[in-house]
DNA sequence: TTGAAAGCGCTAACAG
DNA sequence: CTGTTAGCGCTTTCAA
């Protein structure tokens, strides 16, 4: 009851009030198993509620302890696709105990280094990274430094890497083939600038589902609308992308029955385009997304699009690093998760027979 | 080149390479002010990049220096309002050379105490808080931790505290002032449960508005969804709450001309429910929502709302916070930000006379 | 101008 | 079972 302390108790106060010497309080206060009398425990345990004691981290720290967070640095916090991902990610972590810290990168590869190096310097447990850049020195500097990591999202060559990625070339021949199961013939292939190894892979996977069918794809089936760097990968930015698209869609001599848009923000703008210029969805014109973010579910009409589940990526992947946390460095292990489509009411059905095996 | 060193390299390692005590090594790279012989410097400078020396925080910390992260506590991460809050707020905290932190409390009051917990633990250099809950005690631990703070987005009565938050008041009256101008009566004012100061104004303020212009309003007008407190406050909860009083709203004896919606993400589904239905807005009934979303600019039709301006209140937020860490803990503000109206296409102006002042 | 040394809070190896 | 002690990497007196 005497006058409030101005500091914080330290493991050197409990020990004091316990009477103890400092280690006793520590092999007490750090949980570890070592066998101390149960009246000592007792009373070092008392003492540390009395004086409200939390151990400093950085002590911890500075002696060799790992730190408890978890370092996710994805390209854009305002995507929705990597806002349910982390969500699935914070779950599994706090579960384990763990902290995930959340870095936006704007895709920008000296953004994505900086936090990087920020999670060396802070002895991160482990790294989740969805990258556009990436290099060998990369991984050496953080299996060094002893941050576990794995990536996901963008697919990257690097076999020394444990990574979960995404099967994007079955995802373009998949949305090629139910567009044509619908009925279509007519098929646009709507993107942004061609960067990415997703992007690429998608595209190839696409083109080849619509040989594969007998359908034929050129250069002129490609709507293409470049957006500068600067501004990084925000939703809106890939929004206005879609608006450019559904313009360019628009100017065509005949429109076409169906577009694939490379992702949903996309295919959202290209959709608002049409609408707002009077040509209506799925009426006059058909569109598929990519991602299955929650968004294309509350637009009218209700998006159908091709899902990469976010929230079961985020949730593999903080696994898969846990994995490798417990393991050690040692283990590398690669997977990848197939698409599946999600099926509402932005895709018409030109006919309802499908046909059935053969 | 020899066998590469596995350890990282410490401020010793560089002192022994430069020939120099371990003090004037750290005099330099710490970039105080004291004197070195330039000669040394150099040296210094030049071992330390030879071997890759980079500080270890956890020596700095311990030592007591401050740490550079800045903790930032929002109810959803997945909320595009918080998002574009929280991207002003990096971008302030960037230039300053600081690293915002971001966490999700799901506005579960025991997550936003284990974070603030947190913060203390890591000695952040400050934080920037939007809580559905408070206590006095609150304010003295993070005053005796030396973490600054600045609260945000909700209202809360205690005057010892830095806080920036909205004119929910205005808000509300704005709303009801500005659907009985464009010649509505029939206003509803739908919600999700009247838990929150938030709400509580809002709703005070349009019945205000509504009192003002001679309409009166009663019980039958409000239509509230009770949704529970488990999985907190994400955008796809609002969404679905606005589905549920889209649908009260359609059991309704009789269409209203308006509805006012607590917020954009219930705005859209109320839509949804309604456009789903058959009822077309803004031609049968004219929606207004709340917070300014970017994705209200996306759906069909564009959402008419009450702009909180997220990005603003970041701004905001963060260089008070900078204020108050430059400025000791002595300095307390209070500011108050203004509702302004974004005209779009969800609200109906059912005459075109517009009253100029009289 | 430089260096030796103390100590931030904590854990673990070693000695009783 | 308990206590003494060294030392993690760093900054900062204090002495030279």
């Amino acid at each position: 009851m005497a006058g409030g302390k101005k500091k914080k108790a330290t493991i050197k106060d409990v020990a004091e009030m316990a009477h103890v010497s400092i280690a006793t309080a520590s092999r007490v206060l750090s949980g570890s198993d070592y066998p101390v009398k149960e009246e000592l425990k007792s009373a070092i345990l008392a003492a540390a509620r009395k004086l409200d004691y939390r151990p400093n981290v950085f002590g911890q720290l500075l002696r060799g302890g790992r730190n408890k967070q978890i370092g996710v640095v994805v390209p854009s916090i305002s995507n929705p696709f990597y806002n349910q991902l982390f969500a699935a990610v914070q779950k599994v972590c706090m579960d384990q105990g763990y902290v995930p810290i959340l870095y936006s990168s704007h895709s920008d590869w000296d953004m994505e280094k900086h936090y990087i190096d920020m999670l060396i310097h802070y002895q991160a447990a482990g790294a989740l990274l969805s990258l556009v850049g990436w290099e060998e020195g990369m991984q050496k500097r953080l299996e060094e430094a002893g941050v576990p990591c794995v990536l996901f999202d963008q697919p990257h060559e690097d076999p020394k890497v444990s990574s979960i990625d995404f099967d994007f070339y079955s995802g373009g021949r998949l949305a090629a083939e139910y567009l044509i199961g619908a009925g279509h013939r007519e098929i646009v292939f709507a993107t942004g600038t061609v960067d990415r190894p997703s992007r690429k892979k998608l595209l190839e996977g696409f083109q080849a589902g619509m040989e594969l069918r007998g359908c034929s794809f050129g250069e002129d089936q490609l709507v293409v609308h470049h957006t500068g760097r600067e501004s990084g990968a925000s939703a809106m930015k890939d929004y206005r992308c879609g608006q450019e698209l559904g313009e360019k869609i628009l100017e065509r001599p005949y429109l076409p029955e169906a577009v694939f848009a490379i992702n949903d923000m996309m295919a959202i703008g290209i959709i608002k385009k049409l609408e707002t210029s009077g040509v209506h969805v799925p009426v006059d014109i058909s569109v598929l997304g990519f991602d299955d973010v929650e968004f294309g579910e509350m637009i009218v009409p209700a998006l159908t699009t091709i899902s990469q589940s976010a929230y079961r990526t985020g949730e593999l992947a903080a696994e898969m690093l846990f994995e490798s946390m417990e393991q050690g460095s040692g283990m590398k292990r690669r997977l990848m998760l197939e698409p599946v489509l999600v099926e509402r009411d932005s895709v018409r059905r030109k006919h309802d027979k499908i046909r059935r095996n053969h």
